[in-house]
DNA sequence: CTATTTGTTTATCC
DNA sequence: AGGATAAACAAATA
């Protein structure tokens, strides 16, 4: 913080600038100094001098790093390069580029990052909010339900299988079809999964305890930890699931 | 070579 | 209109 944008390297063209004018973001950009930022999910707001709001959406495969300037070297995916005052370098990489970029130099701060759902762990995220959301989508399937960002942001595929197997909730159910001890065990499994997956991914990219789907998951065959029966994997809404029939119900 | 996968947005249908 | 559903996106990996 307190630092000055030296000098922006990016990739023009790269899918995470969609929608936004590269040249003005660098003219915008340039000689303003960070003042702030927060996290949102996987979002992230840069505040810079004279209301410049720089947003990173990881998606992904997105990644933030920060480095010494002399230890900095660009890599292919390295999209977008901050270079700071006081040799530090900010770089954000994404290969796959689900993530995108979002800029603003309006007076207002942008609806992009006023207008956010709430987040999952956050004390606005409660359990009424969640079941009135269930009551809308009462006839989609649960698991699609939980992949919708508009009331579960950052929940992507792996995290939703997950917290229906914690929840011992079958992923084709229909939301509206829940009774309301299982949205009750929903809500905590969402809560619980959130909060375990940051707790271990984020120091060090720890890995899952072995009782939890995530291990078992990823390929046809897998066992489930909790009855030793073979999990299901098929596609529900579009997406691959997977699921342990005995457990989940 | 192709098929599949991933998180999120966007388009299209009802 | 708003909800349900499918497709799109890029690139690594199998």
């Amino acid at each position: 913080m307190g630092q000055t944008v030296c000098r922006v390297e990016l990739n023009r063209g790269k899918r995470i600038f969609r929608d936004i004018d590269l040249d003005a973001m660098i003219k915008a950009l340039q000689g303003t100094t960070l003042e702030g930022s927060t996290t949102h999910g996987k979002q992230m707001c840069f505040f810079f001098g004279g209301g410049i709001h720089l947003g990173i959406h990881l998606g992904m495969t997105g990644k933030l790093r920060a480095e010494p300037a002399d230890r900095f070297s660009k890599f292919k995916h390295d999209h977008l390069v901050l270079h700071m005052s006081g040799d530090t370098v900010l770089v954000f990489s994404d290969p796959r580029m689900f993530g995108r970029v979002l800029f603003s130099a309006e007076k207002e701060p942008p609806e992009w990052w006023t207008d956010l759902p709430a987040e999952v762990l956050s004390k606005d995220f409660s359990f009424e909010r969640m079941d009135a959301f269930l009551k809308r989508r009462a006839r989609t399937a649960i698991k699609p339900v939980l992949l919708m960002q508009e009331m579960f942001p950052g929940i992507g595929n792996w995290m939703a299988d997950e917290i229906l197997f914690q929840s011992r909730i079958q992923p084709q159910r229909r939301a509206g079809d829940l009774k309301p001890a299982e949205r009750k065990r929903l809500y905590a499994a969402l809560q619980f999964v959130s909060k375990e997956a940051l707790r271990i991914v984020a120091p060090d990219w720890g890995d899952f305890p072995d009782d939890w789907l995530f291990n078992h998951r990823w390929k046809d065959g897998g066992v489930c930890p909790q009855t030793g029966c073979t999990l299901k994997r098929e596609p529900i809404g579009g997406r691959t699931t997977c699921w342990s029939p005995e457990w989940q119900k």
